[in-house]
DNA sequence: CTGAAAGCGCTAACAA
DNA sequence: TTGTTAGCGCTTTCAG
């Protein structure tokens, strides 16, 4: 493979004119740099990154990290992010941690072997991994979830949108509300069942632990959480969902129990899938703006790669409930 | 940041043996070796990707580039590819080209660039840009979308799949069926048109060009196909659709033109998404082994890898048609 | 089994 | 403006 000596030989001149014409410097005598990018383009060279990585001690790769690339949720953020990164000439690379800490600290340590410039993270929830990149004060910006680290972080007010669905079933006259949200130590779960419980207090209704179910971010555990929740005597008349995939579950669930969506239980579920208005009644969701978390995690970055004197800040988006028929009766 | 001469260093012996430790080199004796680790631990010691790659000339990461991260189709590819690159200790970072040659290129240009010890590509279809990577001999694997150069592929037949959903449409008794496609040029959207053809001919039907559409591999594009399509006085009473997010804008083009869901107008689509038994009627699809696409595309690719001589493969796996309710009247 | 030293390809001082 | 040269951190001969 041609390297850059090899062009620079072709082009008579030495290997650091060609570097510099090759990178665009102006401080090179144009008919020379044309003959040099003319020897490039022959012999069809191709810089080495690993080289040149290594000694500008520097790449322009960003690693986005997140926990669940078949949840259209993440994948939206991660458009944001590769956006706004191409736009001024970085590459990212996308990692699936799985919601599995160990595969999270595997690509934190590519990140860090690879010296990639920074690094876009939605945590599993475990402190060390993190600690492994501020201890080496590798950029990093958090999504979707906090983190107790000194850190930008880009979270979306979930809480409150908890707190609003869940008031929103209230009014519509729902009145034994029931919540499935996610693992126990996942903040944005933790957020969901808070907030419907914020609702449910200054509704000055009962909160019960009875209503409450908690199940991986995933279809199948929300199925046995919904059945499991719908099949006591005295069961909720609606339900607040954590996620879109959790909903699917929560669906298949009312359908099998010959339960009509809206008229027997009402739900509300978290993102806004592209199918949620296709189900009939079409489903009530708390729309989040991922495609915005990405863009907003993604200038922070760089904004900090360049200057990492910069404050931590915490950019808090807002979600937005959209009410349709399922939240109806 | 600790280099290896820092934990040399520390360790009280030259470079060479803390590399050969530190690689868990058999040559070296035990109580050093030992020293050397405790040291790298101390120091937090990672090793530096860049150096070690220019250094060996190879790296463990294999490049995926999809052409479109928000398709399911295309992450559970990605998953497969990820579960076995991680078991043999590969990386793999996910680029998403968005259907856009340029932005193709420009990945093939940072896979190439970067070193990576292979790649999996789904084409947008340019063969110049494959040119790059099968000139420079790095080891490729194309998946969904079959490519004039020589290469591994790992296909799906389905055009047959096409044809027997059409050919299941026709035995339901739906006489005019129409198809939604996508766009001209990329091998999967035409096969599915063609299988559609030789189900129509099979039986004897007329192939009409009225009763075909293109549009991009979106809900959008599809919402309009479907709503030109099914204005037509004479108007299609079953659609095949050429994927799940099409789908969608095709059922809300019924929705929004009162036609029922199988009564009106059957529907077969591709891609079994977790939505498709939620809507009412259940959605019949023809359901494509994403993973194991993934699979199998990345156990050719560690293959090549190893031995470079091996003669290329096409490998062609099936779909299976699913039959719900909304491909009965 | 261990160490000294070369060199992967590139960029950035520093000199000219 | 151009060339010479050092060296980024690592692995791997080659001697010992």
């Amino acid at each position: 493979m041609a390297t850059i000596n090899d062009v620079a030989a072709k082009a008579g001149v030495s290997t650091a004119t060609a570097s510099r014409a090759l990178n665009g410097k102006s401080t090179v005598d144009p008919a020379l740099a044309a003959r040099v990018l003319s020897a490039a383009a022959e012999l069809g060279y191709q810089p080495n990154g690993p080289a040149r990585n290594l000694r500008r001690q520097e790449t322009a790769v960003l690693a986005l990290i997140i926990s669940d690339v078949e949840n259209p949720f993440f994948t939206s953020i991660a458009r944001g992010v590769e956006d706004v990164a191409q736009a001024v000439g970085y590459s990212v690379v996308l990692c699936n941690s799985d919601e599995n800490p160990e595969k999270e600290r595997r690509y934190i340590d590519v990140a860090i072997q690879e010296r990639v410039a920074g690094v876009v993270l939605s945590p599993t929830g475990t402190a060390p991994n993190v600690d492994l990149l501020t201890a080496r004060r590798t950029p990093l910006v958090a999504v979707d979830r906090p983190l107790p680290a000194a850190a930008d972080m880009v979270l979306v007010d979930t809480r409150s949108a908890a707190k609003q669905a869940t008031t929103h079933l209230i009014s519509q006259g729902y009145d034994r509300i029931g919540c499935i949200t996610g693992p126990a130590g996942i903040q944005t779960a933790d957020d969901r069942l808070a907030g419907y419980k914020d609702a449910l207090r200054a509704s000055k209704r009962r909160t019960s632990a009875r209503f409450a179910r908690r199940a991986e971010f995933r279809a199948d555990g929300a199925f046995e959480a919904a059945i499991d929740l719908l099949s006591q005597p005295d069961r909720p008349d609606a339900l607040l969902v954590a996620n879109s995939a959790m909903a699917v579950g929560v669906l298949e669930a009312l359908s099998k129990l010959d339960l009509r969506l809206g008229a027997d239980v009402g739900v509300v579920a978290f993102d806004d899938a592209p199918w949620a208005s296709l189900v009939d009644p079409p489903l009530s969701v708390v729309s989040q703006p991922a495609y915005d978390i990405g863009k907003v995690a993604a200038q922070l970055l760089m904004a900090r790669i360049a200057d990492s004197s910069l404050p931590y800040t915490t950019t808090t988006l807002n979600a937005t409930l959209i009410t349709r028929g399922s939240s109806t009766r």
